[in-house]
DNA sequence: CCCGCAAACACGTATGTACGAGTTGAGGAG
DNA sequence: CTCCTCAACTCGTACATACGTGTTTGCGGG
């Protein structure tokens, strides 16, 4: 790795080694010295350069991967990482004149986007509500609810999962208890039975992923992830759907219209 | 620590040691029986426990401190991290009303929520505009922007900082310009100087935070930063003001309404 | 009884060693 | 020329050791 060129370490300086070589090798990502998908120099070469344990070496890697800049690949080295494009989602998705195309908000726009959508991994139960769905509901927890889990991918690779939690009362017997749903989605359907839908709240928390959705989502080292927990209201202002979805954080932006009034 | 039980490990299991110790105790949080603010067992307990070298116990922690489950303490003890109660942003905040009442929009949330708002480090320029930012304005790159920059504090802890961006064509020598901005804060202001706002548009990011942020933020290891970018528009389509602001995602929930139409 | 200080304890940083396992490319066999 | 093997390189895991620095606690002297 001739080619970069790595500052000598600040013999009077009081941060810890491992910390300025982390910040040597952030600056030159950010400089722009070591390009998204450019490999970093080896373990080996970064001992040698600086004269330091592999130990101290790997923490200083360790560093720059929690922070979500590089990847190491196993027998291969470390790279920088490069994000992929991300995918904007609009505020009007859910927007009646999209659910009368007859198109579920996600199908339509992957394909808009020029990938190729699918869902996996559907599965529908009839169960008691976690309490916080049940809250959110406004019913007791002791009514059942239908769950719909199931996993979105684009172009194979899966960007998302998604529950969503609605009262067995409303969706037993019903096209929504079936793995499809239908032109248009369970929104379409539960207009259809009567529950003209008003609005959505939707709650954006963002978190570490736990270990299943590193593994579910595939998710890189160092990548949090987005949790959305939406509640559809009828006109009426009954609660009438609640949706739990984690994503990637770094596959999406999360685009939202706010009135001025 | 007799109180906690761990498991052995799995001898014949090929998950590494450290990641098997890893999952033993996160188990152990999300059972309830590590609760928040509870002493995780010592290194050296640990090691004892596990019959395994100190290296191997922190890599394990080291493990769920990515997660953003615990924080190690020196000198104390890795303790399971107690999340504080979150405030939630509505989604009309942004509504004239609120202006007219003659209060900022973080300062009137945080007293509704009996908390004492603060906030520091304000800083106007007149500025070049970065790349991103001219186009969100659909201005040019040369053309001047006020730059307001401020950090935002609840009950003296930095929670979140902010940096506005107006053409200087139409802050400059205006109350914008100031420090202290006047009450109802800039979106007041542009409305008297005949910019009506309509609406605005926020794009969510989620990250890990950079080095900088951390500090500023006095974030802890494993919390990802919520990144937002406002765009105010006027009736007429015109975009106003760009902020960009970045605040600890665990300190926040954000809340939207959607339209369902 | 209280104060102060030292020991015990806890995590932080760093060195050195060893072996395992995935990847790659060069060189030799066919 | 092609294919295969193997060596070299790379990161992953784990052990042992040493010393630094912040925190807590308990003992002993005043």
């Amino acid at each position: 790795m001739a080619e970069l060129s790595l500052p000598d370490l600040d013999p009077v300086s009081d941060r810890a080694v491992f910390r300025q070589i982390a910040d040597h090798i952030r600056d030159a990502i950010e400089r722009g010295s070591l390009p998204e998908g450019a490999k970093v120099p080896s373990e080996a070469q970064l001992m040698q350069h600086y004269g330091v344990a592999r130990m101290t070496i790997r923490n200083a890697l360790q560093v720059l991967q929690g922070e979500g800049l590089t990847v190491a690949e196993h027998g291969r080295g470390v790279f920088v990482r490069s994000r992929p494009p991300v995918r904007r989602l609009a505020s009007d998705r859910f927007a009646r004149r999209h659910r009368e195309q007859g198109k579920a908000a996600f199908i339509a726009e992957t394909e808009e986007a020029g990938a190729k959508p699918s869902v996996d991994s559907i599965e529908i139960k009839e169960v008691r509500p976690p309490v916080a769905v049940a809250e959110w509901l406004s019913i007791s927890p002791d009514e059942l609810v239908i769950s719909r889990s199931r996993r979105y991918l684009i172009d194979g690779q899966p960007v998302e999962t998604a529950v969503s939690y609605i009262p067995a009362e409303i969706a037993r017997n019903t096209q929504i208890a079936e793995p499809n749903s239908g032109p248009g989605g369970i929104y379409a359907r539960l207009e259809e039975l009567g529950y003209r839908l008003d609005h959505f709240v939707e709650d954006v928390k963002a978190r570490m992923p736990l270990r299943d959705e590193v593994r579910t989502l595939k998710l890189a080292p160092g990548v949090p992830v987005f949790q959305l927990i939406r509640t559809a209201y009828t006109v009426e202002g009954l609660p009438v759907e609640v949706c739990d979805t984690v994503m990637s954080s770094d596959a999406y932006v999360l685009s939202y219209e706010l009135p001025a009034r």
